[in-house]
DNA sequence: ACTATTGCCTAGTCAAGCACTAGGCAATCT
DNA sequence: AGATTGCCTAGTGCTTGACTAGGCAATAGT
């Protein structure tokens, strides 16, 4: 699994519109999602078109146009939000993929270390990622040090 | 955990000098061990340098130098082997590796990702990376495949 | 001691990918 | 009709992976 800076701004996003889901769930634009992630637009455009096809964000255009939560936080996981963010997240190739276990004993424990990944990831709604609530005192999300801890390696 | 090429060559001489570890474990030069790991001599160099500054193998220069394994292949984890490969497998600055537990929902989610990888590359030794015993037909060793199939991702 | 051999170390090159920036089209609202 | 906002594609600079290359250092055989 690798992170990149897609993953770290769509997580942000992500949590951001959860917060907005709880409360109207109205039409969010791109330039003051951008702003709060502090990001561009035009790069944060990219990173949430492919959330839009997936279904898991919903679109509309034009004057108070923008983004808005398409499914229930809790039904989305972040294995499901990191695919589409990232990519695939392991494109293995059927030899590897099959329960054929004539292949090598290193290739069994690759995929239990990608079983375990894919549990964790596929378990977890992105619910975590919306901020603490008002009772703390650090508003800053705290998303996009998580993600940079962990950024390009796991 | 990211795989490159380094893995790839660096774990299948692995596997080749575990073979030769239980037949008198003499000392292998790097260009024999690059034409049966399919690679350069120039480029197998580099990767086993820092195995061998790890101490997991011993090198003697001059005529019949050469490399061989240091410790038994059974007290080399999978995990102590790509550290040297890849370089730390997890960068992980203080504040997430810490154990308090004011860091974000996300950062847990992670730090149990990396902690199930961890325990399974902990737990595993390099004799996995042995070819099957003479008893199999397709003499070519698995462990490219087995990497190639997670390189980069996982 | 001399020389051939082999590993040690550093630098440089090429391609790919990430992190953007930029421009124009398409839909929507007023 | 015109302004606003998202959709889509192309292009650019930088970093990194995957090597190639050259020379130094140690060891063995003579």
């Amino acid at each position: 699994m690798r992170l990149t800076t897609k993953s770290q701004y769509g997580l942000r996003v992500l949590g951001d519109l959860i917060q907005n889901w709880r409360d109207g769930n109205s039409y969010q634009q791109v330039g003051e999602l951008a702003v709060r992630c502090e990001t561009s637009q035009k790069y944060l455009e990219q990173v949430l078109l492919p959330l839009s096809h997936a279904g898991i964000l919903e679109s509309k255009r034009g004057q108070h146009g923008g983004y808005r939560l398409n499914r229930a936080p809790s039904d989305v996981s972040l294995a499901e939000a990191l695919r589409h963010l990232e990519g695939l997240l392991m494109p293995i190739p059927k030899w590897a993929d099959d329960s054929d276990s004539d292949s090598s004993e290193l290739a069994r424990v690759l995929r239990r270390v990608r079983d375990a990944i894919r549990d964790i990831l596929e378990s977890t709604s992105i619910e975590v990622l919306a901020e603490p609530g008002p009772g703390s005192e650090g508003v800053v999300s705290r998303t996009d040090e998580a993600v940079e801890a962990l950024m390009y390696y796991i």
